[in-house]
DNA sequence: TTGATTATGACACGCCTGTGTCAAAAAAAC
DNA sequence: GTTTTTTTGACACAGGCGTGTCATAATCAA
């Protein structure tokens, strides 16, 4: 394309796109997810709605893009957190399962693509895809949850790392789905509560043991 | 209107109503909730789209005419199993619970519904409403499903009353989503092997006793 | 049969959607 | 300044949406 040597100008492609996915996510969260139009979304970056498709095919592919962007920035925080993290403590757990639920405005966030990305995988076989992934990730985080209590001695006798798993995964989406609820049908300090008490309750011996 | 006693043709609105109802929700399950529009649920029910403003204002009120159909049936059946009820059992206790759960076609419509409810929560105040009405609906089956444990003597010591619902009310929450889900995180089997060991788990001393 | 009254549904209007097109602007090497 | 390439965004198009309008069909008492 350049074999004159001539170099055209260029762009920050990647930072560009990174930058629409924010203004997605500000009108999703100030308007709801079925604002998010190609036209709003460049109305809020301030940009053509023309220029979207220089960095998109196609809207599914930003909405995707826009997705994958917030599910990055939690597996980042999740690892930096591991990474950082001491002694092995059943707090720790706490804090860990803590970070899936929606009890400030980044987590907020968070939960609320994940909920779009539910409601998208209801009809678009590509989401539905990224929402087994992303399912995957979080099942894989309450996995890793489940056999640190384990480790710890923290689960009780005939409690299965499986069984507890499932379990716990299923309290957190419903969790999450009444946190973000309107008006939300758990407060912050009750949700911490309900996993303090189910933290415990796995220290106790499985029933039937 | 009728001054001179002439009287015009008469139809069964309410009936016919229902029957629209129906045919959203054939609608729905079949080609998504967003598919739902006032041709598409006119095609399916074989009426003309101008027919269907004879009897909803709106869509909006189609909508919810719709979700509170499916409610109503809901409320019917859990009202006539009640009835129904011989002598209280655990056993009991768990088919009320699981009646909440999609684990066949008739409760999967149901389970539909009530997600299509949530989501459009997010969005529209007047569901928003509705959807608290549900969960209250939810709830308060949960607490008489607990009450009834406790009546039972199958609630464990340390446990109140509060406590447990608003646990086991997320758990179904989050086990209805992963139901729902395509593909489903979670079969039939486990879902019902998860509400078991959950019960079992209440007869226990709670933690931190 | 007739006439009054409602039920009915075809049609069109305006709006918003996603998505192509294409001329103009911008940038960097010469 | 000139030239070449990419970036940019205004514009238009077709399609689907909810929702009014209004002539016609259907119904039943007289």
């Amino acid at each position: 394309m350049c074999d004159n040597g001539l170099v055209p100008k260029v762009v920050d492609h990647e930072g560009r796109r990174a930058e629409l996915a924010v203004a997605l996510w500000r009108v999703a969260l100030r308007d709801g997810f079925d604002a998010v139009t190609v036209r709003s979304v460049a109305e809020e970056s301030a940009w053509s709605a023309g220029a979207l498709r220089h960095y998109f095919p196609d809207k599914t592919t930003m909405v995707l893009f826009a997705i994958d962007f917030v599910v990055e920035s939690v597996r980042r925080r999740i690892g930096d957190a591991n990474a950082a993290a001491g002694a092995l403590t059943p707090q720790l757990v706490q804090d860990h399962l803590e970070q899936f639920l929606p009890l400030d405005d980044e987590r907020r966030l968070e939960s609320e693509a994940w909920f779009a990305l539910v409601t998208l995988a209801h009809r678009d076989p590509a989401a539905a895809e990224r929402r087994t992934q992303v399912d995957d990730l979080i099942r894989g985080a309450v996995e890793s949850a489940v056999a640190a209590l384990e480790e710890l001695g923290a689960l009780g006798a005939g409690r299965t790392r499986a069984a507890e798993t499932a379990g716990l995964h299923a309290l957190l989406d419903g969790m999450v789905l009444q946190l973000l609820a309107r008006p939300p049908r758990l407060s912050p300090e009750q949700a911490r509560d309900m996993l303090v008490r189910h933290l415990a309750e796995l220290r106790a011996s499985g029933p039937g043991v």
